[in-house]
DNA sequence: ATGAAAGCGCTAACAA
DNA sequence: TTGTTAGCGCTTTCAT
């Protein structure tokens, strides 16, 4: 049988309403009397149930985190700034993984809505503005992470944190067309946000730069090893001359070395290489990457603490915060 | 104002108690009356309050899972895995960071417990014991991940699941002594018990293949990049004609790589390199690492769907699972 | 300064 | 087949 505040009432002599006033110190207490039932509280092991808390409190202090793919390290670098923020200020969060689905977002954010959860992060995905519109109907406090809605604002509005990804890929091809007069593109899947600005700035640069735009100059593929490696190998075909590649991500820009290498190109002497995030392995692939660097961390507590202010504070907001993205300068560029 | 059973009930001209009977299928309810509580149900987008049904149910469909590191990709991996069978069972999940400290774990813990969850998952560490028989006190499920623990089984009493170490390590040292005379070890953190069953194999195969033991041929480093590169400079000195290097994991494998190319060692001609867990990086790597996979994914779903067995069925079980590890041969030996 | 009592939204036992 | 009611453990008036 579990202790509840009742045995502590009993067991110090006095009624359940002092013993919560002295747990929540939400009124006058005479200190002796609260000395004893801080006694029969140790004694007891008493721990306080939250969950009937929250049940007469109506908040729960905990928030959902709905996650496309719990496998990104990107995106777990989120994660885990989002926790530690979360625990700092006394909250607990539940994780769920939507797998990128946007059905399957719906019914996470459902769980979260039957659990009482106090808020949400969405990690923004193609679906995300459709579940937003749902969300405000009850008015839950929600932050959107990582991508940036496209939606008129008086449609969703809702608090945004990003890193700068226009900022970010600017940096990158800045870099690389002091070097590069033949630069081409290996693109992300073209469902992903983070894809798209990276291919609009290749664009924009080109023109900045008076480099006359060429379809060809593109390939598209996975944000993965694979996805770069074949990309690079379509666009060594279709563009011999090339001496500047700006991948995707991180993960696509290890693909390209290795296509590269095969090819007989050296990395940075005939083709320049410049990728994005800063993963692990850019540091270690050879030659060392040249990235942008995600501070995902940070991103994932700045947007939590934009969460929990709005949610404790009560004020709405619908601020889009861009976090600068940083150039690594490492050895491919 | 949210709405509640009540409501449901007023509108559709029926007591609360035969919609909590319609919507927990937990009793008789004319299919006519059925069908108009439905319709009201959809009509208030009436959505049923968890908390409340878990303050009469004494029981919160949730549980806890207290993480040392949530940067480590092997351990995210069995994070998947818990989360996929927990929503597949109609469960959730906290997730809490303990930072691998042993007091923070306590406390995560104690959240865990506060939040009444209905059982927790415990990642392995130096502290576990302790908590555990804390844990037992309260009666709660739990189920230990990764590291199986050292004391006596009458003490705690506790279902565990982990990789083979013992086996795992056995398949690397298997093939490397097949071609390795002089083999040494690249050890991880002795404080991780996954570095010490790799140590002891290491030393143990010697002695079967009659290779006599010497305590220089192990350098004790951190479990990263920069520890592996770092003891295989060390060990270079020390044992100038080593033809082997067993890791005690990948990143150390990828440093040990780096260490011995700028030696002017060729892999796997003059050294054969082997690692052990089969992280992204090691099917890339220069050459492709050799090493031992570590079926993250699966180890969660199994952990999972034996701690919700034993909260469902409620038998204690103190049963070992050891999920076998597949040697996955490339290229480094 | 303190105790008694009214709920929070729901489930389950009991009557009808 | 149904409606009514007593809690679940806590916080929060409201008296005293």
């Amino acid at each position: 049988m579990r202790i509840t505040i009742k045995d502590v009432a009993r067991r110090a002599g006095v009624g359940v309403g002092t013993v919560s006033r002295v747990i929540n110190r939400s009124g006058p207490v005479k200190p002796e009397t609260k000395a004893r039932v801080e006694a029969t509280i140790r004694e007891l092991n008493y721990m306080p149930n939250e969950i009937a808390r929250s049940m007469v409190r109506g908040t729960t202090r905990t928030v959902a985190v709905v996650i496309p793919d719990m496998g990104m390290s990107v995106l777990m670098g989120m994660v885990q700034g989002l926790n530690e923020v979360a625990y700092e200020r006394g909250y607990t969060v539940i994780a769920l993984d939507s797998k990128g689905e946007a059905d399957r977002e719906r019914r996470m954010v459902r769980v979260a809505r039957e659990k009482r959860v106090d808020g949400l992060v969405l990690f923004g995905t193609p679906g995300t503005t459709g579940v937003l519109r749902q969300i405000r109907k009850w008015g839950l406090p929600v932050v959107v992470l990582d991508r940036l809605l496209t939606s008129s604002l008086e449609d969703v509005q809702v608090p945004q944190v990003a890193i700068d990804h226009i900022g970010g890929a600017r940096l990158a091809m800045d870099l690389l067309l002091r070097y590069s007069r033949r630069p081409v593109h290996v693109a992300g899947p073209m469902n992903a946000s983070s894809a798209l600005y990276r291919l609009q700035v290749f664009g924009d640069m080109l023109a900045e730069h008076d480099i006359p735009f060429d379809q060809r100059f593109i390939e598209q593929g996975e944000f993965t090893y694979e996805g770069g490696y074949r990309a690079t190998l379509a666009l060594l075909e279709r563009v011999p001359d090339l001496d500047g590649v700006f991948a995707a991500n991180d993960f696509m820009a290890l693909g390209v070395l290795r296509a590269l290498a095969e090819s007989g190109r050296r990395v940075p002497d005939d083709v320049r290489v410049v990728g994005f995030d800063d993963i692990f392995m850019a540091a270690l692939s050879n030659p060392p990457l040249t990235t942008i660097h995600h501070p995902t961390t940070e991103i994932g507590r700045l947007a939590m603490n934009i969460l929990l202010d709005v949610m404790e504070r009560g004020q709405a907001s619908s601020d889009v915060t861009l976090v600068p993205a940083r150039l690594v300068r490492r050895q491919s560029c």
